[in-house]
DNA sequence: GCCCAGGGAATCG
DNA sequence: CGATTCCATGGG
């Protein structure tokens, strides 16, 4: 990885890394893409826009000090993401998604705001679940320049379900108000995770009415940088029945979760292969 | 109109 | 235990 800041902008090269790829596989519900083929979005309190030429990937209106301290962690930049795939590529299909899905960086996001997007994900598909996100934010998030922060647990704790009507999100509603409860109290601790063991962790999050195994799962992997987090939603579940006889070769087990985004986006680029 | 969606809780056998 | 059913809503 190499960059350098011009003006408000800071230049990056970095491979294997491609942040569209990276924003649009599921992962993050915040961003959206301009007719130029930019990404907007809002993430850890900061408003950015990335724009990808031919050698740079852009990141606008930021300084040197916010790259380093968010953003090249939110895309986990540092992390060698070739030396993974040569790890785990023995099985061909493994390798043949990890080449077409290569620029993937599982991001880490706010715990809080993971965990409960992964709760308005279940039995749901990715347009509205972009959609509930949006009015959840625009509702009891703060206005911030353009866009609007993520509500805390402690803004959505003393709501009813009633209150959370505009969003629209059906039944899931006191699945994001158990959740609040759970956090803004100090019941569960989301800080204490990042190091908990995965097992321990998962554990806690289930806790939570309508945290099941894939939605923890989920806020493990790109919340709380559990990269062995697998969560199994029904495309994996394909994939595995398909051309793995149920389970990852074992090499794969401590990058699982990178392994499964591969795998994941894979067979959305192939879903005729899924029938 | 119908099928399904990055599931989970409740219920049943 | 595993299997089935219901849950709200709306995108395609």
């Amino acid at each position: 990885m190499e960059w350098f800041a011009k003006e408000n902008d800071i230049f990056l090269k970095c491979e294997p890394f491609d942040a569209a790829l990276s924003l649009n596989c599921g992962q993050a519900f915040r961003w959206t893409t301009n007719d130029d083929g930019a990404l907007c979005g809002f993430a850890l309190g900061r408003s950015l826009k990335i724009s990808i030429s031919d050698d740079y990937t852009v990141f606008h209106n930021t300084t040197a000090d916010d790259f380093k301290k968010i953003w090249i962690k939110y895309f986990d930049l540092e992390r060698d993401y070739s030396a993974i795939i040569g790890s785990v590529s023995s099985h061909p299909v493994v390798k043949r998604a990890a080449e077409k899905a290569r620029g993937i960086r599982i991001l880490r996001q706010d715990p809080w705001e993971t965990l409960c997007s992964f709760i308005i994900s279940q039995n749901n598909n990715i347009p509205r679940i972009k959609g509930i996100i949006a009015r959840l934010c625009e509702t009891f998030g703060d206005k911030c320049g353009e866009d609007y922060s993520f509500p805390p647990p402690e803004r959505l704790a003393g709501l009813s379900a009633e209150d959370l009507a505009p969003l629209r999100c059906g039944f899931r509603a006191r699945y994001i108000l158990d959740a609040a409860r759970k956090v803004s109290s100090g019941e569960i601790n989301l800080n204490a995770l990042y190091d908990m063991p995965t097992d321990e962790a998962r554990a806690e999050l289930m806790k939570i009415v309508g945290v099941g195994e894939k939605v923890a799962d989920c806020t493990l992997l790109f919340g709380l940088g559990h990269l062995n987090a697998l969560p199994k939603d029904v495309w994996i579940k394909r994939v595995l029945n398909t051309y793995f006889d149920g389970a990852l070769p074992a090499e794969c087990n401590e990058y699982a979760g990178i392994v499964q985004q591969y795998l994941f986006e894979y067979a959305r680029q192939n879903k005729e292969d899924f029938n």
